[in-house]
DNA sequence: CTTTAAATATGATAGTTATAATTTTTTGTA
DNA sequence: TACAAAAAATTATAACTATCATATTTAAAG
């Protein structure tokens, strides 16, 4: 068997990573399959040895982009104290840092819009990603769901504004304001 | 001058809500100028005696859509006492019945992502438009800007997330989660 | 009515897309 | 070193895109 068992799979892997990295710095549907494997290294035509379609490839890169985002998040917290690891993920999800590091960020504010609208396949993985991503939080605030929710859909929407604006100020002040407010979310007593 | 003064101008008209529509159904890049035309009862060769290029059509159909949807909210708030209308907007925007009216719903969560890859003039718009809504909101919790930003990211991603699952119970706990946290941030007193 | 300019439709162009078939290259094994 | 099978590259296809040039229709003004 020419070529080494693991050949195929390290190159799947740098396709997926490529699409990942293109979907995240400018949507889905703006990636073509060509765009994606040159930024792989490969030339298009090899696509379809690796990959059903478009989609099976989006369903991967999906899963593969958020769980990357979980393990930033986990390991910024991971020495700091329990009661300052939700402080820890919201300063860091809110920074200007991560809204300008675009093609390495998380895709809830970038890509859900478009997820919305894809295949069951792709919301599907979406969904237990999203999931995982919930308890993660959740972890972090009393294994309160409700508030991870409520948490994720603050900075996930700040994120979101803060990079469509033209204005670096509004921008600035978006996130300011998510981040003060996420914080007084997180000290609420709930009786949930 | 053959056909009326008005004509040309309500045709415009036309083309812009028949665009506001498809794009906050189907997302910008995917709705094809064709397509936007056909909406119109149009064909798609006259589009470029009304615009310059789609970017521009983009930018009048996204001040259009805000605009209808702040009116939309002024006026469910309308007639409640100064106190409730900010709780009128909060259930409304995160509503089933707002998240399943996709075409008629506000852009914030649709289309923020694609605005924030688009043209300048695109951006300008938006953020135009934004700030105006931010002020509305900022109206109805005692002039508090940042708690009126901190408000629209949480409500935008409650209902971004909301519509990309693809399991109804999570749909729902996103949305009564944020509506619940939504409100309990009206309530916070703050110094600002 | 007839004229005429504006509005709309038809048709064309050059580019891009996802996907598939075919050819070429690679590389572990015999 | 030669071979076989797998991987990747080239090429092809049919459908789509934004935009533009040209033709046709419309309806107001004479």
């Amino acid at each position: 068997m020419p070529y080494t068992q693991t050949h195929k799979m390290k190159v799947r892997e740098k396709i997926v990573g490529s699409a990942a990295e293109a979907f995240r710095k400018n949507g889905i549907k703006e990636v073509s399959v060509p765009q994606i494997m040159k930024g792989a290294g490969l030339t298009h035509g090899g696509f379809y040895a690796h990959f059903a379609n478009k989609d099976q490839l989006v369903a991967e890169a999906c899963r593969k982009a958020l769980e990357e985002t979980i393990d930033l998040l986990r390991n910024a917290a991971e020495h700091k104290a329990d009661d300052l690891k939700i402080q820890t993920v919201i300063d860091y999800y809110l920074s200007t840092a991560h809204r300008d590091m675009l093609e390495k960020s998380c895709i809830l504010p970038t890509l859900s819009s478009e997820i919305s609208r894809s295949s069951e396949d792709i919301r599907e993985t979406f969904t237990e990603e999203l999931t995982r991503f919930i308890s993660f939080i959740s972890g972090m605030v009393g294994n309160n769901d409700q508030k991870s929710m409520a948490l994720i859909s603050s900075m996930v929407g700040a994120l979101l504004l803060a990079r469509s604006v033209n204005d670096s100020e509004l921008s600035q002040n978006i996130l300011d304001a998510s981040k003060r407010y996420a914080k007084e979310l997180v000290s609420i007593h709930t009786s949930s």
